[in-house]
DNA sequence: CATATGTCCTGAGAGC
DNA sequence: TGCTCTCAGGACATAT
């Protein structure tokens, strides 16, 4: 998503338009008449990413976040429909004319930030190193202490960013790990292989842009298809394609669904 | 402190 | 057809 929105850098924001819409708009951090004050006639400096928020870098040392959580897309063109277009900044001097936040449910969020507001909401106190990133010792030492199932806690914005739901399952099946076991029970070998799987899951998924689910509203430029490539993620009641012996069973942990294959991912001892 | 739960919003699909 | 229910790449305020 970053990626694609990267050719705005340069370009000039001209203007913050929401587009009128039955629908309720999204939250905006200042409210709209501010936001369009503060950036409008700032050149964007750069587009980068902190977890999966897209940040654009302004030339007064001000930034944009913007956060599309579930069901929101930032795009230069060719959003799904216009009726859930939430929010589009109207560019100048360059090959991009717009920035886009499209987003269906309307949980996203845009926010225009001081340096030291971003540094509050998006610096080291509030969200853990990159998911690709962090190194082993890193990931062991800011879980390993927690009693919390090591599903729960990958997803933890605190500790690393960048991991969702449809993404730990996936990384705990390839690593063999027990999506319920506490993160204190699990040994070296397992950290290791989580640590491994996690960029490795990650990697691939961003090669292929990401998942298109049933709803299909992820894309970048065009649709995902790293969805071809779940091994458990909506597949409960199938055959696991790793061991050919299980069958993928769905559980909920902290109100999002775990899917997970009893067979490969046992909760006792080590395997390979 | 660490961990658990409810809530925001819209739309799709299942079951009756 | 229409209703109700459940579920969804997330994050945060508030409760325990």
């Amino acid at each position: 998503m970053r990626r694609a929105v990267a050719p705005a850098a340069g370009s000039r924001i001209d203007d913050v338009i929401r587009p009128r819409s039955r629908l309720q708009p999204i939250l905006m951090s200042p409210p709209l008449a501010q936001f369009r004050r503060g950036a409008s006639g700032r050149t964007i400096q750069s587009v980068g990413r902190v977890g999966k928020r897209v940040v654009l870098a302004l030339d007064n040392a001000a930034r944009i976040v913007l956060e599309p959580r579930m069901t929101g897309l930032v795009l230069l063109a060719d959003p799904p429909n216009a009726s859930h277009l939430r929010l589009v900044l109207e560019l100048s001097g360059g090959s991009a004319r717009q920035i886009l936040f499209w987003d269906q449910r309307g949980l996203g969020v845009a926010r225009l930030v001081t340096p030291e507001q971003f540094d509050t909401f998006y610096g080291p106190q509030r969200l853990g190193p990159d998911a690709l990133e962090i190194p082993l010792h890193d990931l062991r030492q800011r879980l390993r202490g927690s009693r919390r199932p090591i599903k729960v806690a990958l997803m933890d914005q605190a500790l690393l960013v960048g991991v969702g739901n449809l993404y730990a399952s996936e990384i705990l099946h390839r690593a063999l790990v027990h999506p319920a076991r506490p993160c204190q029970q699990l040994r070296p070998e397992h950290w290791r292989r989580i640590h491994r799987e996690l960029r490795a899951v990650l990697e691939e998924a961003i090669v292929h842009e990401g998942s298109t689910l049933s709803d299909g509203t992820y894309r970048v430029e065009r649709e995902g298809r790293y969805q071809t490539y779940h091994r458990v993620y909506q597949r409960a009641g199938q055959v696991c394609l790793q061991c050919g012996r299980g069958s993928i069973v769905r559980i909920v942990q902290a109100q999002r669904s775990t899917f997970f294959c009893p067979c490969c991912q046992r909760s006792n001892g080590i395997r390979d």
